[in-house]
DNA sequence: GTATCCATACCCATTACAGGGTATTTGTGT
DNA sequence: ACACAAATACCCTGTAATGGGTATGGATAC
């Protein structure tokens, strides 16, 4: 019997999800949750076997989830289920350990079978994503990105409306250091001009 | 028997209305689409009853196929099925001749209902809607809205990193005009902070 | 006529953010 | 060891955005 929990803000997705899964013998569904937060607390409860994870969720996102997910439970298989194809969405769920990635736009039967594969230890990919996003794989575990670990958190902060000096009290830090990792973020992004770092960081979180 | 279309993006939404609508006597689904137009070369073949709109989708957008649909076939009834909530989304369905809205992050029950009511000639609104936006549809037609037709001109430039000497560039006024503008807006949307008024734009750049 | 909103324009003040740097220490890779 | 990036912290400057107002004229509704 495996144990499936889903995270997902649109519950008529999940009540469609759950239409499906009602006829399965060897699948139960035991839980679902509207936002990544949620999510977190459940699976500690419900202890699910497979999870599928939306990316664009309220509170805690797909990504942050999964990431959090794998490093407590690496034995939970995590399927990103989710509108997005592009390489770096794909990339990304990947490197935080999902194990599949199935795309909204397909069949809703794939499901069932992502599900069983994944529980039995392989991976499970949606037909319509390009294998060479999924090749790269070895990159990927590099984590290499533009900005640096400092610099993803200050921005994400930023997207969050928080001021500099808001920042520099969450992280504990002077507000002149805040304000030269926002300097070496417009840099290295290329960005000029008030409130560009703001609108990349908004336009950024979802636009992969 | 109601006859009933669906036009949707995601195929995985698609299969679980159809699961649902598989043991309902008294519908039947005729036919989906995936995009706006696909739907309105199905319409004229199928000549549904009812018809399930998501509004974000390919090729024609969900208001413009149901203003398309209400002026030639004033018989069938549109109910928008969307993730939108916000009341500028709802007025323009409503205006286009929905009538009906679901959302998304309603249970997929709610779909029968509506249907139902639809079919019979009733309007059915999502529960989780501010029934103001209902409500005050005497105003749609004038296309009223929460700001004024400058004001959400200006919040557009805003969004698109304008600042505010450019703004009053591109629109021949004072900058101090724009500067009121924006403090109308601020108030108007209850923010406040800097950044706020951008990150409003932004956050509502797909919505409405 | 009054009241309200929109549009235009101005006054003042504060500050958050960007732009230009400087410096030191630590961490990482070769 | 050296080179580079990250992290921390500081200096200075300029200005765009917000927050608090003022005022006038036009349009609309009652």
């Amino acid at each position: 019997m495996i144990k499936v929990a889903i995270a997902e803000d649109h519950q008529s997705l999940i009540d469609g999800i759950d239409l499906l899964l009602k006829y399965e013998e060897d699948i139960t569904l035991v839980g679902t949750a509207n936002d990544g937060k949620a999510l977190l607390e459940l699976i500690q409860e419900k202890k699910p076997d497979v999870i599928l994870m939306d990316i664009k969720m309220p509170k805690i996102d797909g990504i942050t989830a999964t990431k959090s997910i794998t490093a407590q439970h690496p034995n939970m298989g995590v399927i990103a289920f989710s509108m997005f194809d592009q390489e770096d969405a794909i990339q990304q769920m990947i490197a935080a350990g999902a194990k599949g990635y199935l795309l909204k736009n397909s069949p809703l039967e794939e499901v069932l079978t992502a599900i069983k594969a994944v529980h039995k230890g392989d991976t499970f990919f949606d037909k319509a994503i390009d294998p060479s996003y999924i090749a790269v794989q070895d990159n990927i575990s590099s984590g290499k990105s533009l900005l640096s670990k400092s610099e993803r958190e200050i921005l994400t902060l930023i997207g969050q409306g928080k001021t500099t000096s808001e920042i520099a009290a969450i992280r504990f830090t002077a507000v002149s250091t805040v304000e030269k990792h926002r300097k070496n973020m417009i840099r290295k992004l290329g960005l000029s001009g008030k409130g560009e770092l703001l609108r990349y960081a908004l336009e950024k979180k979802y636009d992969f």
